[in-house]
RNA sequence: GGGCUCGUAGCCUAGCCAGGAUAAGGCGGCAGCCUCCUAAGCUGUAGAUCGGGGGUUCAAAUCCCCCCGGGCCCGCCA
């Protein structure tokens, strides 16, 4: 809705620029304060018309007529600024009858297309950590908006089962798992110690690498071992993204590549390339690409690298239709290297959503040495500290109900404190600040939503309403809900989950502002404004979803 | 050392890609608000040379260059 009053503006200024001989289609922008809900800045024209910026803002607000079924209620020129005010009094119907119609599919669809999105994509050599932890709430919440934009997404989970990490775990799997813990927990208790001792021991070394070629090469039994440890530890990694809500469409089994000849074909196709140069090894040469770091295809034993078999891996997923990869900042080059040869070979070129680290104050991260943070530990403890604030501030709820609030609540701050950042600010892990439930937080949406609901429960469906004389938090309150479908748009196409968690939070404000000051069920506008809160608590729920965050009835 | 990236009040973050009006929030500080739909809320207040310096522009947190500081990368690892 917000967006029509937009092209409203932009329609409205257009055949007035052209008429000034300004050809370029009207950028307008969000004016401060009270002056207005949309702007166009005349600055830019002063040069070409040769006249005062405030001149050029009041001659064209002057030649502005707002046609009668329009979303503006006036214009006005304000320093070298034209300002549009919106008409809440007569979007407010339109708006509010169009969410209640529509329910969770407002703001929804605009856009097509088909994508493959892999994100997690862990080594399966033990338990998940936060790092992790922010590639797959990233990953999650980027392929939910982007279904409920409309677009087709299979969210995949790309295993690492031919990389020394998992040869690792099978060399020592012999010692038997540890079948008190969890898989995944198990798994990577054998990782670390089979990391020291690899260390110590040429001969360990040795094995492991006689291991991984046995494997490359398909032996029956090796490929059992690999395929019983893999899955064993997936099992594990499951159960932990399964409690945030999080599942994949399909897991994709690197091995696939080798045994089906795709890489062996792929590299055919890389020799006969240009950039093929043969030293020692096989490798390319992406200068021309502006890369200088040579890519090698394969080992001088014969076998291939985790690059060359990821060409096989992004060549088979393109038939699928559009790639979109969550992958960490470590694995930058490769992006770059992996789009340079995809470009070579003519194939679709994939989209990356890098992140960057997540750190402990002591340092990075190392699943190797066992030193980590794992996302159980952060949701375990969340959940936990969630609890506590549930059983002080509703001591007479029964149990149960304080355990299922709290794990919501819980879970849903992991998701929130990870999603709202920027994927390109590094964060340092700290657990005082992860386990600070700050007010600009989930639990501050969540309560929005619960204080809507509680307003409904003790009402039937809201009745027919006129639009009474408009508050300053109704008009604020309407403005966040009709920006809704803008906001969608900007992150589904930007591919910045982040987007969505920001406008949860501005919606969440706009309703605590308006339940403070406005009166609902004793008003004289019970109709209209009871109306607004089931809006609100639709949007609310739709877009916390696209988030992967439950709402709550009651908290 | 080279490449990429981030740097916004004591702390955490939005705004930067597509430059425009008084730089927007939260935590923490201070002062207030529950006879009224759950105070996990709301209001007010103090707090910022937008890392530093140049440049482009009528206009720079935003674009360009240099410097400083943090992170990541620079394996016949994945």
């Amino acid at each position: 809705m917000f967006d029509r009053f937009l092209s409203e503006c932009e329609g409205i200024l257009e055949p007035i620029l052209k008429g000034l001989g300004i050809e370029e289609p009207p950028s307008l922008e969000e004016p401060p304060g009270e002056f207005g809900d949309a702007a166009f800045p005349a600055f830019p024209l002063a040069r070409v018309l040769k006249k005062a910026p405030q001149e050029i803002a009041r001659e064209v607000a002057g030649k502005i007529a707002v046609p009668e079924d329009s979303l503006i209620e006036k214009v006005e020129a304000a320093g070298g600024y034209v300002n549009f005010h919106l008409d809440y009094g007569r979007m407010a119907p339109i708006l509010l009858k169009e969410i209640v119609n529509k329910r969770d599919a407002f703001g929804s669809g605009g856009m097509e297309g088909s994508f493959t999105l892999e994100h997690t994509s862990a080594n399966p050599d033990g338990p998940l950590h936060i790092g992790h932890g922010r590639n797959a709430i990233i990953g999650d919440s980027l392929a939910r908006i982007l279904r409920f934009a409309g677009c087709k997404v299979e969210t995949q989970y790309y295993l690492n089962d031919m990389g020394k990490q998992l040869a690792v775990v099978v060399w020592l799997e012999h010692l038997e798992l540890d079948r008190e813990v969890k898989e995944d927990e198990a798994i990577g208790a054998l990782y670390v110690e089979a990391n020291r001792r690899m260390e110590e021991s040429e001969e360990v070394r040795d094995e492991i690498s006689q291991l991984m070629q046995a494997y490359e090469k398909g032996d029956e039994g090796v490929v059992e071992r690999f395929k019983e440890a893999a899955e064993y530890c997936l099992r594990g990694q499951k159960e932990t993204l399964e409690r945030l809500g999080i599942r994949h469409d399909s897991i994709t089994w690197e091995s696939r590549f080798v045994r089906d000849g795709s890489v062996e074909r792929t590299v055919e196709r890389l020799k006969r390339t240009p950039c093929a140069r043969t030293d020692d090894v096989l490798y390319l040469d992406l200068s021309e690409f502006g890369i200088e770091k040579e890519l090698i295809l394969q080992r001088s034993d014969g076998t291939y690298l985790y690059a060359t078999r990821d060409i096989a891996h992004h060549i088979w997923r393109a038939k699928k239709g559009g790639i979109i990869n969550v992958w960490g900042s470590d694995h930058k080059l490769l992006a770059r290297q992996l789009s340079a040869v995809l470009r070579l070979l003519g194939e679709e070129v994939p989209e990356f959503v890098i992140y960057e680290f997540i750190n402990l104050p002591e340092g990075s991260m190392s699943t190797r040495r066992g030193e980590f943070v794992s996302l159980d530990e952060l949701v375990c403890e969340t959940v936990e500290r969630a609890y506590a604030e549930v059983d002080k501030r509703r001591p007479d709820e029964p149990e149960e109900f304080k355990r299922e609030v709290a794990e919501k609540i819980g879970t849903a701050a992991v998701r929130y404190s990870i999603v709202r950042v920027s994927p390109d600010k590094a964060m340092t892990f700290r657990w005082e600040e992860a386990l600070d439930f700050e007010r600009q937080g989930s639990p501050f949406i969540q309560y929005a939503y619960a204080r809507a609901c509680r307003i409904l429960e003790k009402e039937g469906a809201p009745g027919e309403f006129s639009v009474p004389e408009l508050t300053r938090e109704e008009r604020e309150l309407l403005k966040a809900l009709s920006r809704f479908p803008v906001a969608v748009r900007d992150a589904a196409r930007a591919r910045k989950p982040a987007v969505v968690a920001h406008y949860c939070l501005e919606l969440a404000t706009a309703f605590h502002r308006f339940y403070m000051f406005q009166p609902v069920l004793k008003s004289r506008e019970k109709d209209f404004r009871l109306n607004l809160v089931e809006a609100t608590k639709l949007v609310l729920g739709t877009a916390l979803g696209l988030l992967g965050v439950e709402a709550l009835e009651r908290m």
